[in-house]
DNA sequence: GATGAATGAGCATTCATTCAT
DNA sequence: CATGAATGAATGCTCATTCAT
């Protein structure tokens, strides 16, 4: 609903930029790459047609054409476009923070912030890293994943943990729990925020 | 209408083992449900055609419909099938424990075991649990995660924690764990069991 | 209009034969072929489309689907089709005549009277092996046009010409007096046979 | 109307020196035309895509209608330029020529040195004249090769020959032979020119 | 001169499904 | 039990063409 397509246009240049103020044109490429991607949140890939997609923007399925080379076309700039927000908002987050959990909790909340209240592309990332596919796709989805594993790595790393613990069952608990929480969350409920504050809590002090 | 064949092998074979003492029977009903739940846990539910089906079996795709009734049934009886393989290995985890902290353990321990290590109809659950459906696949997709958010539930709710911890993090992250590591699993590292343990002891004792 | 379709069947065994007597089952397949054929031969392979060939039969178009893998296996067991009758009636032709000169007369004749008189599907032969195509379509046109080649190749070097002349040119020029004729054939005129004679005689003995 | 751009080159090349005088005018137009006498002679009409052609000339598939009303338009162009081409070699040759032979051996050297030899457009010319068409292309096919019929009808006319030998026969097979030599030729072998003597020397004094 | 953007018809093909045999 | 044969709707995509700019 609220964001923007900002993915790295397909064919030209991006014919009028959809940033900030400017609004003008590069307008029918940006109303068919939101409709894909809320049409892919909600169905999947593999249940959206291209038809769904045109019909949803209001044009004909040809025209979709003229601004994604293919559907898998389309796959791919919302997934590269959800893991540039993700990371986007990550980067903001650590940027040059000291205490390393509390830079691992803002990591988090980011994270958790961006995924669950951010635009429908991020999550349509977090949906489609879990399906393997072919070719374009499947090596952008490994290639993401694997950044964002490094990327906690580091942060993780730098953690003063005890001995008995391991920094790989930390970061795999710490990104499973994450990455499950579109699954669950209600809006309703805590906030990205307090689920970060929370997670990290749990992990580093412990419930018992 | 209960989906057999819960046998282990990931591939094919397992003709006969299913039910109880029957050998011969059934065997082209197993066959189709093994091959459709491989189909379905490699390249997804949707990806998947009753020909992909049939052609893995060797039977023509009319052949299918004498056993089920249509493709989503075999989706149904795969996630009923995965639910029940799940369910009955955490409540024989479980059963007569004492310790709290224990009896989640061995839980874990239980349900890993049977996610990482059972046959691909569990992960087919696992998997199309994350993917809204429509109509009976939905629904039954939802009572089993409601039924297993319970079991957790009434094993968290059991546990002597801290004041200031929120059950309910705790088991989100629990959950959350568990439910992203057919992701990350790799079968040459720590085993389910030895997972489930630092798990456990990392939401318990905490790393800092 | 007269040929059945004789093309080797795509899919399992040929189910009746529809050689001489039995017409029985078949049915469906031979109709789509014979379909195809006559409209290759009048609008082109690239021009005639598959829901052309459908309506011609009466069918729909996935109908075809069951018969023939795709539009280019129609066009194989058409090529296909149309070489093996060429070449059983040169073939027949030939068996074991002596004179050279008659023996290739009766060849020619043979030929042109297949190539002019017999059905639709030898026609479309000689009009796609002039067309370059890619993959398997291709390499079966350039396959069947050697085989030819040959053939003719054999029955001239049997010939006892004079020394000035060259076996190449008089091969080009009886192919290519025969691959052009049904351009310019009209069933009003002189017969394949006649044209044989004349054109053999006009070889053979000069015009000057 | 008339297609300009009679230039050699089978690739792409040859910017100016079209017409007469002028040079640069009407380049783009005659890169179009270039560019899709290539693609219907190596794919064929009906396999060659404006989009192929605009994608040649490195233009948007829209340019091409300023140029051209219309594929169709473009393939009539080919047609009457290579019809031009053509003929105008074989005018050149039996302009002054008295002995009736040498004036046929030399339109059939002048014919199939610009059959073999020349530009791309000469045997698009010939490809498309034996596939029935519609409306414009088909009667400017029909008429052309009309034309061409009559031109030799009237070299063979003058020759004198024997009793018992058919003209139209002696047509056919002069006509045939030259134009099935697209198909056989190869650079490597005897000239044009060498065919045609060869091919006269045949169809005059006989091989036996 | 050229093109960005769109169109509507059409393409070959695949889909889950049905049903008489 | 199984299938040969078919279906009708839908699939992703390409087509020649148009037209305002």
């Amino acid at each position: 609903m609220t964001a923007r397509s900002r993915s790295i246009p397909t064919k030209r240049s991006s014919p009028g930029r959809h940033g900030d103020t400017t609004i003008a044109a590069g307008n029918k490429r940006a109303e068919i790459f939101d409709a894909a991607v809320a049409l892919f949140l909600h169905r999947g890939y593999d249940a959206t047609s291209m038809r769904d997609i045109a019909a949803a923007v209001g044009v004909m399925p040809a025209s979709i054409y003229y601004h994604y080379e293919s559907k898998e076309a389309l796959l791919v700039a919302a997934v590269a476009d959800g893991a540039g927000l993700l990371k986007a908002s990550v980067d903001a987050a650590t940027d040059s923070e000291l205490d390393p959990w509390t830079q691992l909790e803002r990591a988090c909340a980011a994270h958790l912030t961006t995924l669950l209240h951010g635009p429908d592309v991020v999550r349509v990332l977090y949906f489609e890293l879990q399906r393997r596919r072919e070719g374009r796709v499947e090596s952008d989805l490994l290639r993401i994943r694997r950044e964002y594993e490094n990327l906690f790595r580091d942060l993780i790393d730098a953690l003063p943990i005890g001995d008995g613990v391991s920094r790989t069952h930390l970061r795999l608990t710490i990104l499973g729990a994450m990455a499950w929480s579109p699954v669950w969350y209600r809006r309703e409920g805590d906030s990205p925020t307090q689920i970060a504050r929370a997670l990290i809590a749990l992990v580093r002090y412990g419930s018992g």
